[in-house]
DNA sequence: CTTAGTTATGCAAACGTTTGCAGAGGTTTT
DNA sequence: AAAACCTCTGCAAACGTTTGCATAACTAAG
């Protein structure tokens, strides 16, 4: 009922600032101490304050449009409702879906997110560091190497973590991610019962968990179908990129003319292989079949629509969240490694090998 | 030369919680007040106590590891160093680039930005309220509608705003956005140059000015080319998404059969023309032209490879960024209004219309 | 009618900073 | 030598909450 409004947004130019009312203008509208007013207003505390009186303090505090200051009870309570989230490369379509299921789930829960990118040149430990002293009260790790030192500086600094979407070689704090191994090899067993035997992979960044465990599973299955292992082909990209892609296939093709098949650790990097394909002359999928990871959105528009491993990326996002909010509750909870299951999903880029 | 981080973190299930050290810690290790530690530890103020002291207090803050606790300063001094960021779809391909263009500007101002994905169904109005609760020092907002309540509540709230991508009619705060007009126009009068004639225009949502600005400059730019305006066909996606461009683009088609080329007020619905050509057995570029807008990653790996016209996303982000600060420090600052070029790129998706 | 128990409220301290004010000691000016 | 002025540091209040403790007013039990 606030027919001031315009005129208050109008002097707010000569005007103090309109300064929020606070827990004072409430409780001294109502006639009752400030302490009164704060348990009224606190579903666990409201208990202890007549059902009336409450009302009339909930009623007054609308009117006035009161809001608590979370900064304020942040610095009383110690929790600041605020969670930092580490992201390697923002831009990068496989994480939106993650940030998604994570920001979702906290929400629900009453706490906001801080996203930093860190990018190529970001230092996780300092930013890590900067984040903490903002008082966040837990920490999603979406950027970790498998000996990341900033996994033990938050040990040590004693905050909650989780890690996403990739995890520490120690398994030190829980985790959530897609199950790599598993997820190669759904796609090295496609291309086998093709037909395929020489088939050869673009492995991703060697120091990171899903480069490290795709090329495992990718070696573990090559074997398994009783290939050689001088015979298996690996070319590793030092990163994510399509560029890195076309790189490392261009590698492959010049060490391993012969394959029929390449199997991407990252959809990514298959974009790569398909522009290195160009590059060759290679026909996609008559002369080498191509298999990406991840199902990033749209791989259904390319030519050929590529054939991938698609992981549960909202969903990660959504259980590393609840892990953290476990661990926040009871610092000295369980600490879960949550795997999930991938699911092959074929499109036209995958085709039995010439004859 | 903390020996003992092991131990401690070991011992952090018993013992009571290390409690990062307080600037009364590092002015008891020096002897002096607190308010002499943090006029040493602020570069603003440090000029007011003397050089050796102050080399001896920060050499100390440093040993003991101390970070300031920001939330403790920020309930001082009233600025809590974050922005919140109101996004209207995390997920859509065109908006890391511009959230990324904020941040990192905000970053090197010292500022954390919390992002919040509004979503279909989430309420503009009250999330803002949530991040006017934390204490953000400004917004900066990539959903507003032409006649957005959100707006005039922010200006109530006398928070400092800025519009990115998105504009509001009444013009009432500073906003960054590309020239939707020119940026369709260029699209239109690259068609008129091949030598159409007969082009259809799939809008977005005309709610917003995205897809006003741009509906508007199609029909300028058609109507200078001498088309009179019945002929000038449009059809209204509700949203920018593939499959509200697929049923635009059929509707469109259903009404004018006859047209040779179809301009895509956006990246995704141009994905949704696709669709629907592929759907009509219709060619593209030979039997039917199309123009994207936005120029999303990945545009080229299309087939054909999308015609689209680029806009400056990151730059977006930076210059409202830089907008925003400007307003914080000086509430009262000019509001400006900036606009930025857009660039067309051709690719395989649009040719001479055929004989 | 005391005693114990319950319920609703007030009081005041605390969270970790920042900053206006005041004062101590020293140096320059008159 | 007094007056005026720096330069540096300490004091204490304030920011807006939350919460342990005390207390007052009742109610119930003995």
């Amino acid at each position: 009922m606030n027919h001031n409004h315009e005129s208050l947004s109008r002097r707010r130019a000569k005007a103090a600032a309109p300064s929020r009312p606070t827990i004072k203008d409430v409780a001294s509208r109502c006639g009752v101490h400030p302490s009164t007013v704060s348990r009224a207003l606190s579903p666990a505390m409201s208990h202890l304050v007549a059902d009336d009186v409450a009302k009339r303090i909930r009623a007054t505090a609308a009117a006035l449009g009161y809001r608590p200051n979370i900064t304020a009870a942040g610095l009383r309570t110690g929790r600041s409702g605020l969670v930092g989230v580490l992201a390697p490369d923002i831009a990068d379509p496989n994480f939106p879906p993650v940030l998604g299921g994570v920001a979702e789930a906290l929400h629900e829960a009453g706490y906001a997110t801080i996203v930093v990118d860190v990018g190529p040149h970001g230092s996780p430990v300092e930013l890590a560091d900067r984040l903490i002293a903002r008082g966040v009260d837990g920490l999603v790790l979406a950027t970790v190497s498998l000996h990341d030192p900033v996994v033990e500086h938050c040990i040590d600094a004693s905050i909650p973590v989780v890690l996403v979407n990739r995890t520490d070689a120690g398994k030190l704090v829980p985790s959530v991610a897609s199950d790599d191994e598993a997820g190669i090899r759904l796609a090295v067993d496609h291309l086998l019962a093709l037909g395929h035997r020489r088939i050869g992979h673009v492995a991703g960044p060697q120091d990171i968990s899903t480069g490290a465990l795709r090329r495992a599973g990718f070696e573990a299955g090559m074997a398994q179908a009783g290939v050689p292992g001088e015979e298996i082909a690996v070319e590793a990209a030092p990163g994510y990129t399509r560029e890195a892609g076309r790189a490392a296939a261009l590698r492959l093709l010049e060490r391993r003319p012969d394959l029929t098949a390449i199997v991407a650790a990252n959809d990514l990097l298959a974009l790569g292989v398909y522009d290195a394909l160009a590059e060759r002359g290679l026909n996609c999928p008559n002369e080498v079949s191509v298999v990406g990871h991840n199902d990033m959105p749209y791989l259904d528009m390319l030519s050929p629509p590529l054939t991938t491993v698609r992981i549960a990326q909202r969903e990660m996002g959504d259980r590393a969240a609840r892990l953290l909010l476990a661990q926040i509750r009871d610092p000295d909870a369980r600490h879960d490694h949550v795997v999930l299951a991938p699911q092959l999903i074929v499109r036209g880029s995958t085709a039995a090998p010439r004859g």
